[in-house]
DNA sequence: ATAATATTCAAACAATCGTTTGACAACATT
DNA sequence: AATGTTGTCAAACGATTGTTTGAATATTAT
């Protein structure tokens, strides 16, 4: 099965399954789920019909693919992160955490640069979309945010379990929020500079921090 | 036309354009709006497939009474309460407008029984679906937003326009990630008590003014 | 080169989509 | 009672949906 050691056979020749997960993850970003059709994605990737059933085996597993694909880097730069400011404190600060937790998906745009915005809107659709993609994503997403409840309630000792549970949660709204409004002429993000970034992250660590400790 | 003088026939047989009204509702805040079909429309409400373009015209005009239904009073009793407010004092505390604008999407759980959590999840999908869907329900909502702008504007006069913008918009954003997730295990709103209301709306009034704060 | 595997392709599958039609029944007005 | 409007109904419209098939083509291994 060889298990794919070349990914392209020319420089701007692209797999057939990456291109399918480019399009796809794109076009449900627009239109949804139920919004996107096979015959949409397999025209303006250029492939084959029976390409996604060869490759994926259903729309529903296509889906959970392009999932995939966005949330697992998150996740492990997450965990990265917050094992990173364990070894630095035994409890580290509420802002500290929440940093570590923003960073990861705001790295995306900068590693990605053509699909830009894309990702983001694709994920926060993902949270309010029907079943079956909210329970993948929750899935896939929430892997980290375990962890991460459990270093709040260090930081925040007087407040109950379940009301930090709905406080990150709230956390994750807006970060959400944030992306999938990104550029947008109001927005809160408007580019993808690096300086543009880094000051909304500041700005939505300090406005989620203040509300984790009221 | 006569102009609807009797909605009901008896007591207990709905009026066809408010069963189909009901039942879209329902549907579409379960499965999205792509992902309801008129044929399950129709078929719970126990109506001709006719009878949706015979009331409404098409499927997006449906979405768009619907909608309406939901967001008209809201926002009718947003402006109301923000009125009451201005009223008491010249420049009302964050506190005070934010509550203002939290409580009416509440009221609509005390009000309407049977639909419970339904009309909630249909109004958080809505912010997030494809178009047309979102442009829609921007349209009927946004109508207060701009009012409570300005007098958040006023209770924080050392903000800038655009960080109150953003933080508002987040604002609402926690506001219908709450109502999305109202009834699920670890939720912050767990029943449609009144004292589980009216603690749910104390508990994200001081979230949210910590962070406007900020 | 030959065999074996991996991938692409056009075509068709049954099912379902939103929408339209025209006949029929219920109702109000004259 | 006769007329005109309003609402309901079964049936069909063409278009599109996700999925499957089997043959043709590339690619790899022997």
């Amino acid at each position: 099965m060889i298990e794919r050691l070349n990914r392209m056979t020319t420089a701007t020749t692209i797999d057939t399954k990456t291109q399918i997960l480019d399009v796809a993850e794109r076009l449900m970003a627009e239109k949804g789920f139920s919004g996107t059709t096979l015959r949409n994605i397999v025209s303006e990737a250029s492939v084959n019909l029976a390409a996604v059933h060869y490759h994926f085996g259903s729309k529903e597993e296509l889906l959970r693919a392009v999932i995939q694909r966005i949330a697992r880097p998150v996740v492990v730069r997450q965990l990265e992160l917050l094992q990173q400011l364990k070894q630095q404190s035994n409890s580290p600060a509420v802002e500290e955490l929440l940093t570590a937790l923003l960073v990861p998906p705001f790295e995306l745009i900068a590693q990605d640069d053509n699909s830009r915005m894309v990702r983001w809107q694709f994920m926060g659709r993902c949270r309010a979309e029907p079943e079956p993609v909210q329970s993948i994503a929750r899935g896939e997403f929430s892997a980290s945010l375990e962890e991460f409840l459990d270093a709040l309630q260090r930081a925040l000792p007087d407040q109950s379990r379940s009301q930090l549970t709905w406080k990150l949660d709230l956390a994750v709204a807006s970060l959400i929020r944030v992306q999938t409004e990104a550029g947008k002429p109001q927005a809160l993000l408007r580019s993808s500079q690096p300086q543009d970034i880094q000051y909304t992250i500041a700005s939505l660590v300090k406005f989620l921090a203040a509300g984790m400790r009221a």
